[in-house]
DNA sequence: AGCACGCCGACT
DNA sequence: GTCGGCGTGCTC
């Protein structure tokens, strides 16, 4: 039960200002509750803040200041609280960023917006015109439910003025009503469908764990025609029955209008919608909304999950593995991993789906943490795609082009019957890699496994991993060919060109997420594309997201090796996923798809995995590696960023810290770098990155503030700490 | 984050 | 002599 404070006795509050400490204050006249929403003086202005706990005492009592005010806000009810302060010292982030994710709607200060809306009044009706009569024909019909003058004016067909005037007279009445209204109900048996029995069996084990009321978690796993979503939906119909609220994290924008329409034939009526694309105004009403639980369902993006819900019962995070739902500024989260959390104290279930899981997830369900469903294709095997690789080592292809002659070959055969081909390659940049040409041979870092990456300014070869570089070889190490050794791997608009150049009179698309200003644009373009309106689609994972393409039929995967033995512990399970999910996308509609994949090393297990679809045999290998190499999920990784208008300054003080890792190594941990950052200049500021890889069981962030506590930063220097980072490239 | 204080270089 | 650069420190 939270603590009530009578005034003038001293309380704790947290604001959003970046002090990382709570400030105590005196309770305001009429006192305060734990968990109140309040307006602070500090300095010369006011702020928003928490007020967190009783005051510690530890500030000159003279200098203390009252509470200016109470919001009129629910108050913080202590799971969210509790839920920051965990979250925030799992990623080592101050409690005030914490806090600013959680207030992220704006006008939370303000008196409750008004707006005017309209009734139907009780007035004579005198002088009725046509127009007068359709609006209080509209009203009448409308029943008991209000409209602003503009909708009352739309669905009229008359003028504003006209109901100006019938308000003067009294025919309608004008009434101020708050703007930010709960959202319809959903009805739990509005529209459910008939399930397959495997689906029956899932969405019953879902319910079951809902109607619970303890905390679990599920890693759903289902193919590309599964039925997740319907599954899905059985928990969050459940929840709802129950009274609690659910959320439904999707890894992507583009994918919530759809979405929204799956929800709508299910419930009867659209959820709460929170995305960055959503308006500041509907963002404030979801924000109230949820809090005093008016909105029983959002869907939105991975800073849903800091949304004051009243009583969160079910948290959905739709394609758990997508790599979107590691935050990678500002504050440094993982949605997958803070739902868990969230959902821990708040005992609320967990459903992690997925048609290909992480890693993490694999090992977290085989150790019993989690429970796991499975559900088969609702299609049978025959519409799958069938899967084949293309030996590189037998193309002949001209330096500085990636697509096969054999390859090229099968995209016009799609292009001469109107259908679509896409060709995927996951790389936006231009990410070199030095490879030779006549055995296959990736050269890689003598220390880590990671490859190397040439440098042209810098003539030597980089590892991105450990910062160790090495002159350019003039032979190839393995196979001792000359001038073999060359530096390939394109990005997607290069990738545009030479299909520009092969396909002249195919019409191009390239889906790549840094050539769209907004999600509206982006989600235009698909359909554009969805509808016939390209030939050849071009893209990097945006298109693995579960958009349909009805007349794909050939994926070609540019370069299945990307990542194989990469700069990227994560490579080999990225790959596969990629894969199964492209391949996903060719032969979703009634013509049958082929996925080819380009490699220069048929052999290599994980093709061998993908192509063979032995999942189950890919993750024990996989998780067998990195167990092997105390990697995660079996070890624990952090990266330390330091950034800097000046180059010498980040490289200096890499090195400081480096050298001075005693905190670190007290836990068993190992330093690693400085080296480069996975992108190393960003907005003029170079970037380096140290990594820290430590055994399961330490306790590492407390080591990591140890060790970060013992630098100061001075002038223009940065550091962000990522816990269980994700992205090496 | 802001905002004030304070200590060294080029001007009226 | 003074204006102003931004490094350092404080805000309950």
């Amino acid at each position: 039960m939270d603590a009530f404070y009578d005034e003038g006795t001293l309380v704790a509050v947290l604001t959003t200002q970046p002090l990382d400490r709570l400030l105590d204050y005196k309770a305001p006249e009429g006192g305060c509750w734990e968990g109140a929403f309040v307006e602070v003086p500090l300095g010369p202005r006011k702020v928003l803040g928490v007020v967190w706990g009783p005051g510690r005492g530890d500030f000159d009592y003279a200098k203390v200041r009252p509470v200016t005010r109470v919001l009129d806000v629910v108050p913080m009810r202590a799971e969210l609280r509790s839920f920051l302060e965990r979250a925030g010292e799992y990623t080592l982030t101050p409690l005030t960023a914490m806090l600013r994710l959680a207030t992220r709607a704006p006008g939370l200060g303000e008196a409750p917006s008004m707006r005017k809306i309209y009734r139907l009044g009780d007035v004579e009706r005198e002088r009725m015109t046509d127009a007068r009569r359709r609006v209080l024909e509209v009203l009448s019909e409308m029943g008991g439910l209000s409209l602003t003058q503009g909708e009352l004016a739309d669905a009229a067909g008359v003028t504003p003025s006209v109901i100006k005037g019938l308000a003067k007279m009294g025919a309608v009445r004008e009434e101020e009503a708050p703007r930010d209204t709960a959202f319809p109900r959903l009805d739990p048996d509005y529209g459910g469908k008939a399930l397959a029995e495997d689906q029956a069996a899932a969405a019953q084990s879902l319910r079951e764990g809902v109607a619970s009321g303890h905390y679990g978690t599920v890693l759903l796993k289902g193919v590309t025609g599964s039925g997740k979503t319907e599954v899905y939906l059985e928990a969050v119909a459940e929840c709802l029955a129950q009274g609690r609220q659910a959320l439904v994290l999707l890894p992507e924008i583009a994918l919530t209008s759809e979405f929204l329409t799956r929800v709508e034939a299910r419930f009867g009526a659209k959820p709460a919608e929170w995305h960055s694309g959503v308006t500041v105004t509907e963002r404030r009403r979801v924000w109230k909304q949820v809090a005093q639980g008016g909105a029983q369902l959002v869907v939105g993006a991975r800073s849903a999950l800091f949304l004051p819900f009243r009583d969160l019962g079910l948290a959905v995070v739709d394609e758990e593995h997508d790599t979107s739902y590691k935050q990678d500024e500002g504050v440094l989260y993982n949605a997958r991993d803070m739902a868990v959390l969230r959902a821990s104290i708040c005992s609320g279930r967990v459903v992690l789906a997925s048609a290909t899981p992480s890693l993490e997830s694999w090992a977290n369900a085989d150790a019993g943490k989690y429970q796991r469903l499975d559900l088969v294709s609702r299609f049978g095997a025959s519409v799958m795609p069938e899967m084949r690789s293309l030996d590189m080592r037998a193309e002949t292809l001209p330096s500085n082009r990636w697509v096969s002659p054999s390859l090229q070959s099968e995209v016009l055969a799609r292009i001469e019957r109107d259908e679509q081909a896409m060709l995927f390659l996951n790389r936006r940049g231009y990410a070199p890699v030095t490879i030779c040409r006549a055995c296959g041979h990736q050269i890689g870092c003598p220390h880590c496994d990671a490859r190397m990456v040439e440098h042209r300014f810098l003539q030597r070869l980089v590892c991105h991993q450990c910062g160790e570089t090495v002159p350019k070889p003039e032979v190839c190490p393995s196979c001792e060919a000359e001038d073999k050794l060359a530096a390939v791997g394109p990005g997607v608009e290069r990738l545009a060109e030479e299909a520009a150049e092969l396909f002249p009179q195919a019409r191009l698309a390239v889906l790549s997420s840094d050539l769209f200003g907004s999600a509206r644009a982006l989600k235009e373009e698909i359909e554009k594309i969805a509808s016939g309106g390209a030939d050849i689609v071009i893209g990097t994972q945006l298109v693995a997201k579960g958009h349909n393409f009805p007349l794909l039929t050939l994926v070609g995967v540019i370069d299945a090796d990307l990542g194989l033995q990469g700069s990227d512990l994560r490579a080999a399970e990225r790959t596969f996923q990629l894969m199964r999910q492209v391949a996903g996308r060719a032969g979703r509609a009634e013509k049958p798809g082929v996925a080819l994949l380009q490699t220069y090393q048929p052999e290599h297990p994980v093709i061998r995995a993908i192509l063979s679809g032995d999942e189950e045999g890919f993750w024990q290998a996989e998780a067998e590696e990195r167990r092997a190499a105390g990697m995660p999920p079996y070890g624990r990784l952090a990266g330390v960023i330091l950034s800097s208008t000046e180059a010498q300054e980040v490289f200096d003080l890499g090195n400081a810290m480096a050298r001075q890792d005693a905190p670190l190594r007290r836990i068993g941990a190992q330093v690693y770098g400085p080296a480069p950052a996975p992108i190393a200049k960003v907005r003029g500021r170079h970037r380096v990155r140290l990594l820290v890889k430590a055994p399961k069981g330490a306790a590492l962030q407390p080591a990591l503030a140890d060790w970060a506590g013992q630098f100061r930063l001075r002038g223009e220097l940065r550091m962000a700490i990522d816990i269980d980072p994700q992205s090496f490239f």
